[in-house]
DNA sequence: TGACTCCTTCTACAGCTGTAGTAGTTTGCC
DNA sequence: GGCAAACTACTACAGCTGTAGAAGGAGTCA
């Protein structure tokens, strides 16, 4: 499931909100696009095409709700930039990331106790 | 500085090149795709375009050479995944990568090192 | 000097993306 | 019951991307 830049924006605001009609999505995105009702019902419409979406009528209007979820486009996203990207490996991209000097202290110290806090988990394969 | 997934691939063989023409590309990238020759050409050709290549002229040969660094193109690549899916931050985007469990115990302990290893950097902000 | 081979530039075309307009249908209100 | 507001479906169109084909110049070898 590839998203492009319109489309996350988009589904950003049906995760948010759970359930969410075209006048929802654009009540949400008016701040930070000057898109047109019809374009957000376009990008919803593709969106439930390549199965992002589920739509429902209710009364006269469509009310759209994530089929798939954040962490899985956003999974989905980050494989497919270390694809093209970073040899095909999410780690070459951690070590990059883990070596700008834009991180703060206190991310660092975050992702330390995170990474520090995961279990051995020595053979298993497969996960989620 | 935006490149497309073809563009990832022709680029990735100048910057381990130095310098390529078009039949290095496509030498190189034979193993892994069907492309005809003027693919390759069509696709140097748009980078060259979009100043992320140098062309010269050699005998009746065009030599490329890159004029952005693989690190500059990642670091893009990741600052607009961020931006798009990951709510312009590279930090929730780390966060969630050291969250997989699909990170080796290998990688986390090199990560935790390399994060450990970075100096303090108490009050410097506004990065790069 | 002609046939190959290799390289170049130009042109093409379909599918995806951003961004809507138009026209037709429902609905709520006076 | 009729009009405005809101919704829907359909159509459009330009720019980007993947993927080439065609035509023509130049070096090379018999």
């Amino acid at each position: 499931m590839r998203l492009s830049g319109a489309e996350w924006k988009v589904m950003s605001v049906v995760w948010d909100r759970g359930t969410a009609s075209a006048r929802d999505v654009l009540d949400v995105l008016e701040a930070e696009t000057e898109w047109a009702y019809t374009t957000v019902k376009t990008i919803l419409a593709r969106l439930a095409g390549k199965g992002a979406l589920a739509v429902e009528m209710r009364g006269n209007t469509s009310e759209y709700q994530a089929k798939v979820t954040q962490e899985e486009a956003r999974q989905s996203a980050l494989l497919s930039l270390a694809d093209s990207a970073f040899e095909g490996s999410l780690s070459p991209m951690l070590h990059f990331l883990a070596n700008r000097d834009s991180i703060s202290k206190k991310d660092r110290e975050e992702l330390i106790a995170l990474l520090e806090a995961k279990p051995g988990r020595p053979g298993r394969k497969g996960g989620r």
